[in-house]
DNA sequence: CACTTTTCCCAAAATGTTTTGGAAAAGGGA
DNA sequence: TCCCTTTTCCAAAACATTTTGGGAAAAGTG
């Protein structure tokens, strides 16, 4: 009786290797019902205050925790939900993704969830991932990021119903739910910004085509130009790739300096500095002196460097948060539709954003 | 009947929301008993292979997936691991650590299992996140990186023998299972290298004291020193802050230069290469020409880079899946104690290792 | 005191698998 | 045909919870 009752805590020649209490073992120590225990530690009405505070006191007492497997099979939720990352895009670069993912991870520890990790090497095995979470029912929503043009994920998961959250936007018609940057808006500010000062020759170092994110910050930098009274020049509009962007920016900084007219200033993506950095040092050109620089994400190089840079500075940590907070509340079946924020992005002036020479 | 085996197909108005089809529900389909459909599947040899195939054939079909939470009740395992990360001591910096999740990530999935990820700001929500897991019968095993020299996640772990499989190594008499650079090697190597070249002031920029790996660093540093009849000069020797590579770097090479008799080369960990660079920018001098640099970790900034930099290149994503391997292993009751691997390093000599000009 | 209501508790069912311990059917040899 | 193996299948139990649907005791109420 006493060794039934204690088995577990004994063990068999290993220490404590398991303070693991069953409800039914715990309920026994109460001599009460395992009913009754599991509506007392969830507060239930319909159990007296004074056996509630009983098996709560136990049940710290005997380390006891329920079972998530079991719970998870019982409420019919796997109180999980997933994320894929794929680093060949070079999405970790910094400490963006990185802040995006402590917020995310923060919220869902403290709802009680869990967090599990895709990593992919490329679109169809980001799909996989995504596939197996969700059609192996090993999760309950999906927190998807660097959003493209045209997503297949957003798709497949609306067709299937499947609680998710974007964190970004993509073209889709149906309603969905997301969490996005306002990159049009801080594209605009920079570029407003740096035609306040004096300059006339803005250029734009975009990210990736085919991916959501360049397509407002492109918008924000001609309506930056439009409300500045400046004209558009393609030639001073070029991409980089994910995959590379030190690299490629490196030779799009030296074909934008080419220009008979070149520019004064650059907006890009803080992602590619690296490869401005180096060919502004090639050209003979000082960064915030001979060409002003603006960029988006206020990774640690920003910081460093010297002259430090001006950046437009997203409130990663935050959104994260948002996120699953939303995610949360469509896995409850609130309408994804009512969830689209915009975020605001501020900017940071430090010392690469000054008047034209 | 019709409507009740199909009735998960159908689903009230959406679309096909759930392919979800039970054990149960197929075994009717085929006229079994759920037993007969679950050994078929797990391919025991009791039942015939007519039948085996039958049940394969209907269960792809339907796309039967069995349900993971109702397995892991009743196998009395989670199939999952988990790892907590900390991303306030930058440890995501680039290329390096990402490569490493990759190679877990995959062969975890590989072996149907599914890796769990808590993000924690400081060393006390580590452990805090950890026994979450441990405690709460979240994961089966754990991975642990970033070791201390005194880690009280190796004690925690070993007292309730819990299976677990470092990245990294620590100082702790009871055995246990990890996976290990060879820093000693490595950091030997490139030192006996640059001697062999005819550095005769070889500095050492090292990582954070407290931590395991850079103790295998300087002993390999000191060890190349000797190989190669230096003098092992303290002032030679400084040490970085995690929270803050870049800047503790930078100043940190001012003051290496501040001596009577510089160093004509360094030694670093390629994390901490942005302050170095400033550094030495500072003093005018130039990396590779007037002091050769070999990092640790060809993160991308070291191929970017004019003169590229010259590193010591861990395999990290084979390392990753070698500590999944490993830890499924103990998770089966092997012997942790068996599994000690320490992996060298291989050394990419580009364009700042050259001799003393 | 009888009746109703409220308070407090619990037995049984259900979640979807795998495992245990047989049992029926088929095959083989006399 | 009968008995013994071998093959092939299955009913029931078990995993640890939560939820359902009461039911008994206590407390009010007339």
């Amino acid at each position: 009786m006493f060794l039934e009752q204690f088995g577990n805590r004994i063990g068999l020649g290993k220490g404590f290797q398991s303070m693991t209490i069953n409800l039914k073992q715990l309920s026994k120590l109460l001599k009460l019902s395992p009913t009754t225990v599991s509506r007392a530690l969830a507060d239930y009405p319909d159990v007296s205050a004074k056996t509630r505070a009983r098996v709560k006191q136990m049940a710290i007492q005997q380390g006891y925790q329920p079972n998530p497997v079991a719970r998870r099979l019982q409420k019919g939720k796997t109180e999980t939900i997933g994320i894929v990352i794929t680093p060949e895009q070079n999405y970790f670069s910094d400490t963006f993704f990185i802040d995006l993912l402590s917020g995310i991870s923060n919220q869902i520890t403290r709802a009680g969830y869990e967090l599990i990790l895709g990593v992919a090497s490329d679109e169809e095995h980001e799909m996989q991932s995504m596939r197996r979470m969700v059609e192996g029912k090993r999760v309950d929503g999906m927190i998807l990021t660097l959003i493209r043009e045209q997503d297949p994920r957003v798709g497949y998961l609306l067709d299937r119903d499947f609680p998710f959250v974007l964190y970004g936007r993509t073209r889709e018609t149906r309603p969905y739910a997301f969490v996005d940057m306002d990159g049009k808006q801080a594209f605009e500010k920079a570029c407003t910004y740096l035609a306040g000062l004096g300059h006339r020759r803005i250029a734009l170092l975009n990210g990736e085509p085919g991916f959501m994110f360049p397509v407002g910050c492109r918008e924000g930098y001609e309506s930056g130009l439009f409300l500045s009274g400046l004209e558009l020049d393609p030639d001073l509009i070029r991409e980089w790739k994910h995959k590379d962007p030190s690299q490629s920016s490196y030779r799009w900084t030296l074909e934008l300096f080419k220009n008979d007219n070149p520019p004064t200033a650059i907006l890009f993506q803080t992602e590619a500095v690296n490869g401005i950095f180096k060919g502004l040092d090639e050209l003979d050109l000082q960064p915030g002196k001979d060409v002003a620089l603006i960029g988006y994400d206020d990774l640690e190089i920003a910081r460093i460097h010297r002259p430090s840079l001006s950046v437009l500075r997203p409130q990663a940590r935050e959104a994260g948060q948002r996120v699953v907070n939303i995610l949360l509340e469509v896995i409850k079946g609130e309408d994804p539709g009512k969830f689209q924020e915009i975020h605001q992005v501020e900017m940071v002036i430090r010392e690469t954003s000054l008047p034209p020479s």
